[in-house]
DNA sequence: CCTCCTTGTGGAATCGTTTACAACGACGTG
DNA sequence: CACGTCGTTGTAAACGATTCCACAAGGAGG
């Protein structure tokens, strides 16, 4: 391959002539200038980004680690994430944590051997002190979606207590009054705010939310399947459930339908993020929606903000209740705007 | 942070003999192997990757360009390709093309400016000359899933045709006569091998597929919407329809429900590609599974083949029909093993 | 005792860039 | 005419690793 010796060779310039023109450094004649495009052109050369990379102590690349590639909730982010970093001229590198501390882990790493500009991450539970000593050890680190709370990092997520409200009270006005959730793993933020969210919300209500109705699931489909089965096979089993994620319904519907029963019928079922599919499931699921979108574009804006030594801002934007036909309402209703959709809390950290 | 010197340093031998320790060159004393050790324990020294990669001329990373990272598919695809290259010891880079064959290229360029080892790519519609020049410039690369004809190149893709022909024969069981197929675009190989697939099914019953029963679609959902629209404004509509993947099969879905008709009472409808949503849709939808995993695997064993300078054959797999309910079967039917599993087909290239 | 081989080690070149620094003409000005 | 300034260029030193080569020390064998 072509290196820019050869261009240089060609044009009948020095490397540091065809370096400048390249760079659009502006003291280079309009003569040197044409006679290494011409070169360029000629021998189809491309700049080595690993020399470059070597030489400028950047990369140009983020590096993204998310919980689930399976999940659409994440590949939605990680679609929004690598747009918005190519609009300001960087690439995303994606790392599939499968929700395993140590697959996370192991991202991390060979991101951090890579010299990645910096890093944008969704943590798997656990502690991560891999994670946490890159940050301190001045890897620029911005966390979405979950966090790890008492790092220096900022964080971009949505708030979903405001939503969570909204889905019990219908949950409530359709007469459901034994409620169940299938939550996370304690060790995420996601995993544990949603189940308080829900608890505070049933208690306006009066109702309690006791241990065998909360059920722990690690976000993926089976462990929902578990859940629910544990929850059906109750003395009393509720008559409504909210998986904390997409994956972890899947796996419920799929416990729901193998003892034949029906949604909403036989039990109501509501889900935390909500994702095309939701709309063409029998029934049509209720959901709360993050703004998935303007939430992976906030991250990037924030993790670019650090990497070229502008302050970082921790952003928080709301979820909202999209209601369908999956807890019984006779019919799909206008989604009502519950609230501003944006909030943006300027100097808010890791621990808010 | 800390460079090879600072450990040869703190050791007091030179930065060989450090380099030597790391890559386990077996003339090193014991006594400066494990002073070495633990210079690098105390000052937590991991090796800088690019520095690593520009005087080895290998990265150990590996070029995935996607047509859409929305598409479960596709995502499950990547999935498997990571996993089965991390156990060889390679990082993968995914590229997201959207199904735009500029953005496939802004991603093989940049993939192809850092230096990745080697490249496997589900092209987008149209030629990419870029690519075609990679892959006769000596880079290796592997088609995975579509390919380009007459390129020099190793193909991973499973064969759908027998498949297509057992829904063919499902749907005339059925009592389906005017058949109908949302195709990708012509510019891709299953955009067109699908068609053919279904135009020789049908032709074994008699049946023609007339230009107004062919609409074309991009592989993402809003085309599947358009073209269903069209097929549903016809003087005399199909009943049945096939989708040529999962994302169209949702658009479908959309325009049909927003008609108010039902699936498969008014018209049914099958999909090219399995995903574990179809379960759960209403009603379960039938659909071609491809052996994705699979096909991730050999796609990474051929790549790393290729790279590490053995030959790689091309693969060819089968993929199955799975019965659900969307085509009015009157129950779900165990699946029957169509076909051995596996063809293996050693010398085929690009024009198979 | 001298030679030869083996083993362990360090010096230095190298990969492909960027960039500080110096050199060099041309030119305007006092 | 001398001198500073400006614009353009090239030389060479990094960046952080790997690896070729030379060399020293020590043991074996004649």
């Amino acid at each position: 391959m072509a290196s820019i010796k050869d261009v240089a060779a060609a044009a009948g310039v020095s490397v540091a002539t065809v370096s400048r023109v390249l760079n659009a450094h502006p003291s280079v004649s309009a003569e040197a200038r044409s006679r290494v495009l011409a070169a360029v052109a000629a021998l189809g050369y491309r700049p080595n980004a690993v020399a470059r990379s070597l030489r400028t102590d950047q990369t140009h690349a983020l590096g993204l680690v998310i919980g689930d590639v399976l999940n659409p909730y994440f590949t939605e982010l990680a679609r929004s994430v690598e747009e918005a970093a190519r609009a300001l001229g960087y690439s995303v590198i994606i790392g599939n944590a499968d929700e395993r501390p140590d697959l996370q882990d192991h991202h991390v790493r060979t991101l951090l051997d890579r010299r990645i500009d910096g890093l944008l991450v969704s943590p798997a539970p656990g502690d991560s002190p891999l994670l946490l000593d890159a940050a301190r050890a001045g890897t620029p680190v911005v966390f979405v979606d979950r966090w790890i709370p008492g790092a220096d990092v900022p964080v971009v997520r949505a708030d979903g207590r405001r939503a969570v409200r909204d889905l019990v009270a219908h949950l409530h006005l359709l007469g459901h009054r034994r409620l169940a959730i299938i939550a996370g793993p304690a060790g995420t933020t996601t995993g544990s705010e949603r189940v308080t969210a829900f608890r505070d919300a049933l208690a306006a209500y009066g109702l309690p939310l006791t241990d065998e109705l909360i059920g722990h699931g690690d976000f993926q489909a089976a462990s929902g399947r578990r859940v629910t089965e544990g929850f059906l096979d109750l003395p009393e089993p509720p008559d409504a459930v909210f998986a904390a994620d997409n994956l972890m319904a899947l796996g419920a519907l799929d416990a729901i339908r193998a003892r034949g029963l029906r949604v909403p019928d036989d039990i109501a079922l509501a889900v935390f993020d909500d994702i095309p599919w939701f709309v063409h499931t029998d029934p049509p699921i209720t959901a709360i929606a993050q703004p998935t979108g303007e939430l992976g574009r906030a991250a990037v804006r924030a993790l670019v903000d650090r990497i070229e030594g502008r302050a970082a801002e921790s952003v928080t934007l709301d979820a909202r209740l999209v209601v369908r036909r999956s807890c019984g309402a006779p019919a799909p209703v206008l989604i009502p705007p519950t609230s501003p959709i944006r909030r943006s809390t300027p100097v808010q950290r890791s621990t808010p």
